[in-house]
DNA sequence: ACATTTTTGTCAACGCCATTGACTCTATTT
DNA sequence: AAATAGAGTCAATGGCGTTGACAAAAATGT
């Protein structure tokens, strides 16, 4: 009666895989981990749905039944975890510079080929909608509260665009000069850059008057 | 002295498309403008090789014949025609302001397309590489040479860096503040924040002593 | 214990894609 | 006139994301 037993012997005995509906799904989790290896490592478009599912062990179109489709599996697996709000939580005066000291100790972690991922991929409408929100939400929002004097949102605006200048400066390329010079030198540079922004324009508006 | 069919009258005297050998490809020319307008507009994956021939009237495969593929294609017509290069030629003391000046007056016109389609690309190797070597040619080298006091190297980076950000911003999103903002104060605002990267830091190290 | 439902997984397709090879046709060259 | 070389056409190829029909096994109800 039963023409193909591919994976398992299914009349045997069930040696190793289960079947069904185990309660912490194995192969999702296989799924979810081949295709943040790989979205990370190569981008979405060089990463089919064949490869992951290579990868984790299942039939491509598993993938699809479980996550509905690439992209939404790119943009599951493809989440900035860290809070970017907590960033600008320091005093203001030193406020560039504690917001990037924050975001190069996670950077270091793993969230620039998260960041190198979602670039690559914003030109689909869904990526770039959810970037463009957590972008405001995320960043743009409590730097804005946390600012005084005229103008707060655009300088909110400004500021988020620094940053995010300087992130795409090393997510895109391995710039090898970015990469060589000392941290802290680069992070004081950089941080009197933002803090042009942060700071008050009237307090320092004309400095010889 | 040479004429060229693209816009103009190419009707005038040669109204039947000729075969063969033309010495000014008709068909080239009409792929490169379905190109240019659906790369333009829709970025490159969303953009097949099928609708730029429709749009150009051509066989598909033509498309491949003449330009080798569809990102070499992509690569011959997005390309940013402005000389970034002599955005940074004036006086030091007010470069930020005179940059942003000229880099606006060109976005007005039509790189802000390119740049995002280019940017939807970037995760394609050869995409990657033609950005990374006009950033460094056309932005980087220019500034740096211009630059004084220590780092010079380090600081055009970054300045081009910033540069990028605010680029990024625009071409990504269609950001309704910062493209409600009038342009004079977004441009000194951002000014003042490229304004503190390309003074000689020892000139105003400590404001105070 | 059995029957039903729900979810997991499999397989073979579908339509679209970029690209290619074989071919014809025409203008230029010899 | 013959040879050449590029322009254009057509059908096919292999890969892609995704779908539908189906089988199997767990969960659930009785």
């Amino acid at each position: 009666m039963q023409q193909h037993d591919t994976a398992g012997g299914a009349a045997d005995y069930v040696p190793a895989p289960r079947r069904g509906r185990p309660r912490s799904n194995h192969a999702q989790d296989a799924i979810k981990a081949a295709a943040s290896r790989l979205f990370a490592k190569n981008g979405i478009t060089s990463t089919s749905v064949r490869d992951i599912a290579t990868e984790a062990g299942v039939d491509p179109a598993l993938v699809i039944r479980h996550f509905g489709s690439k992209e939404a599996l790119f943009l599951q697996t493809m989440t900035i975890s860290t809070d970017l709000g907590r960033l600008v939580g320091g005093p203001l005066g030193t406020l560039g510079r504690t917001t990037l000291q924050h975001l190069f100790e996670d950077t270091q972690e793993s969230i620039l080929p998260i960041y190198r991922a979602l670039l690559g991929a914003i030109e689909r409408p869904d990526v770039r909608a959810y970037v463009e929100t957590a972008l405001e939400k995320q960043l743009i929002e409590p730097l804005r509260d946390r600012l005084a004097g005229p103008d707060r949102d655009l300088r909110a605006r400004l500021i988020a665009a620094q940053i995010n200048g300087l992130l795409l400066h090393l997510a895109v390329a391995p710039d090898p000069v970015l990469t060589a010079t000392p941290a802290p030198l680069l992070l004081d540079t950089y941080a009197r850059a933002l803090q042009a922004l942060i700071d008050d324009p009237r307090t320092h508006d004309a400095p010889g008057s």
